[in-house]
DNA sequence: GCCAACGTTGGC
DNA sequence: GCCAACGTTGGC
């Protein structure tokens, strides 16, 4: 199967990409959206590339690359009712909420910034700029994770 | 911290 | 099944 390429959206304060690269590779837990949740149990699957966004930070943006190494399967923390994503509704049965495994390929020396995002004409269709676009899950064309990577790639020569 | 946009919930 | 109320997201 081809691969396919993503954006995660996490919070810097819930998750970072710091984080990340201490543990080299962790679960995507937490999405509680049926949507996003679709995407993680039928279509991410092991060696898809995956942009990792910040939101809710200074400066938002991407922060890096990293690779799914896990195929969709249930999100635990639904069942545990400590958690802050506890949800009653799902149970190992019938599990309402799916998660995959990523680890880290690298960390930019300095994050795709949405501005610059807003200013690559190549990227105007990116989900991430559509109006009122709460998805944290979100495809990205082949076209756009590229130009993504070579933009990095540019700014690091300079 | 504000607030627009959106998803979810629940009364009817 | 409609839709108002509510909670959440996320840029600014």
């Amino acid at each position: 199967m081809a691969k396919k390429y993503w954006l995660f959206k996490s919070e810097p304060e819930a998750f970072s990409i710091d984080d990340l690269a201490k543990v080299k590779k962790t679960f995507w837990d937490g999405v509680r959206n049926y949507q996003a949740r679709n995407f993680l149990r039928d279509e991410i699957k092991s060696g898809d590339k995956v942009l990792f966004y910040h939101s809710n930070t200074e400066p938002t943006g991407i922060f890096g690359v990293c690779e799914v190494v896990k195929d969709g399967y249930p999100d635990h923390t639904a069942f545990d009712s400590e958690s802050h994503h506890f949800d009653p509704k799902s149970n190992p049965q019938n599990p309402t909420w799916f998660m995959v495994d990523i680890k880290l390929v690298k960390k930019f020396s300095k994050p795709v910034t949405l501005d610059e995002i807003k200013a690559n004409p190549k990227l105007q269709n990116m989900k991430l700029l559509q109006r009122g676009n709460r998805l944290s899950i979100q495809p990205v064309t082949k076209e756009e994770y590229d130009a993504i990577v070579a933009s990095r790639k540019l700014k690091v020569k300079q």
